[in-house]
DNA sequence: CTGCCCATGTAAATGGTTACATGATTGA
DNA sequence: TCAATCATGTAACCATTTACATGGGCAG
């Protein structure tokens, strides 16, 4: 549902190719979802099929031809209609935590070697949100509230990764007092 | 791979059947990993022809009868194996920022009502994992290492959730200061 | 007599990943 | 001549969800 919705509203903003999407996945839709290109060009053809979207076949000479997805009525509306549904809270499945609660068969320094190494891919993937901070996404904004939304969701991810990042130095640091 | 492992642990700790196994998921596993009966079954079944538990049939009068499943040697010694094991972070999927980033076709009030509805659903759930802070999982660890590390876990939720809280929470007034 | 607990499964569908597959143009 | 960019797709697989399916015992 959500991948649809979020392609959905980037070809409402201009009509785009199953290539545009994926490089706008690639680059700053992946700070809140992300998809592969053979997920995308799936999505798009039953996007089409239930008419959220119309096809325009472009014929280029010097580069492959391709094709346009515009979004039609039916697809403006139900895309202000999905925004406004409430949704459930994702499940659980934190992969690592699932690790540490069997590490106890581990001697200490293993259990801390794995969270340094967790640690060390949080810290990388807050430096990734963090150069983004003046960001690609907001100078696309179309409204002064749209852009406050954009930096809301930028912030998120910062902020969940700050979060998470003190909780594995506290976890360190709690098991080499242990 | 996780669920598999989530699992094997606590056959380890005693021989289950997929029955009880559901049992742990709804109440402790839950804050870490999902999963449903349908899925326990069918990784059981897996698990078993892979040779990492094996089947013991246990025949009850007054109750349907069912299956222990014991681990097995290579069972113990793959599960020390994977807990070692480097992985990568998970893909980031947030059906809520996925909203957010086309709320702007909605009014104010809207867009509030939305997160306001969030953030219920946040508190809640932070409840859920407050509550279980004197907590039934700590007192089956088996060594004193082995309870810090699953009131870790625990406490990986609170956090997050916590921030999640203080996130929304800072995005609700921005919109109102807007 | 109703509904929960015990205990097991299968089938179909959805959503996502990985691998396979092609081929022209352009710049280093 | 090599790699990247443009541009499209399919097929197989894996993980998960939801719905379908059964049935005895026991407590209120």
């Amino acid at each position: 549902m959500s991948l649809k919705y979020a392609m959905l509203g980037f070809i409402d903003m201009m009509p785009l190719t199953g290539y545009d999407l994926k490089k706008m996945f690639d680059s700053s839709v992946k700070y809140y979802w992300t998809a592969t290109h053979s997920q995308i060009y799936r999505t798009l053809d039953e996007m089409k099929k239930e008419g959220l979207i119309k096809e325009e076949l472009v014929h280029q000479t010097d580069l492959p031809n391709k094709k346009l997805y515009h979004i039609t009525a039916k697809g403006k509306e139900q895309l202000t209609k999905w925004v406004k549904e409430p949704t459930e809270l994702p499940p659980v499945r934190h992969e690592l935590l699932v690790q540490l609660s069997w590490a106890d068969r581990l001697p200490n320094n293993q259990i801390i070697a794995r969270l340094e190494n967790y640690k060390l891919k949080i810290e990388e993937r807050l430096n990734m949100y963090e150069q983004e901070n003046n960001n690609k996404f907001a100078h696309m904004s179309r409204t002064p509230r749209e852009r406050f939304l954009w930096e809301s969701i930028l912030k998120n991810g910062i902020m969940s990764y700050k979060a998470e990042l003190k909780w594995v130095n506290d976890t360190i640091k709690g098991l080499k007092n242990l």
